[in-house]
DNA sequence: ATAACACATAGACAAATATCTATGTGAGGT
DNA sequence: ACCTCACATAGATATTTGTCTATGTGTTAT
């Protein structure tokens, strides 16, 4: 489990941005195609696709294709290194408590 | 619990620079004052002030003042709003399952 | 009172990022 | 083959952000 600060940081991009964070509330509810997404955003189809990018590079979100449509949806395994490093911030700081 | 998008975004402010991961991790082995930070950083005290003020401004870090030094520590409660988003992202997933 | 120290604030500047328009790509339908 | 549709990529631009130097503020020591 090696947290280098780069990649922690890179996880965390996922979350620092307010229509990503729209665009990760909708995929809670499930699998969402772009054009979903799209529609709920007031931002363009390009810009979409640059949030989706980032959003897919930190492993927060999967994609997949079918036909002509992209499917997005959460990456439980991506929420788990974010979810890891917060639980490693406070088991380290419990450690401290026994010095 | 109402996560608006802003207030969410700016939580995770916090933890998507490099410079501020490898504050956390300081401050997760327990409180120090912002000289030792500076020590362990390679930026100028004005940098280290500005990234101490975003970590304070979403929560995450909180701060106490000893004469004239500044002690900062990692704030459970800060790590819990993190830490309650994440759940909720996975929750909302499970429930959309039974669907 | 003055000086020194620890930190914050102001302002400048460069790099990164979010956004747009224009265009490319690849899949289906006619 | 051609067109259309859904999305990606390229490139331009404005905003945000991280960093610096210079300076202000408040605390402690002399």
């Amino acid at each position: 489990m090696d947290f280098n600060e780069k990649n922690t940081a890179l996880v965390f991009k996922a979350f620092c941005d307010e229509n990503r964070i729209k665009i990760l509330n909708i995929l809670s509810t499930g699998e969402k195609c772009a054009c979903k997404l799209l529609e709920a955003l007031s931002v363009t189809q390009p810009t979409l696709s640059h949030h989706m990018k980032i959003l897919c590079d930190s492993g927060v979100v999967s994609a997949r294709k079918e036909g002509k449509w992209m499917y997005y949806s959460l990456s439980h395994e991506g929420l788990r290194v974010a979810e890891n490093y917060l639980e490693t911030l406070k088991k380290s700081e419990k450690e401290d408590e026994n010095d």
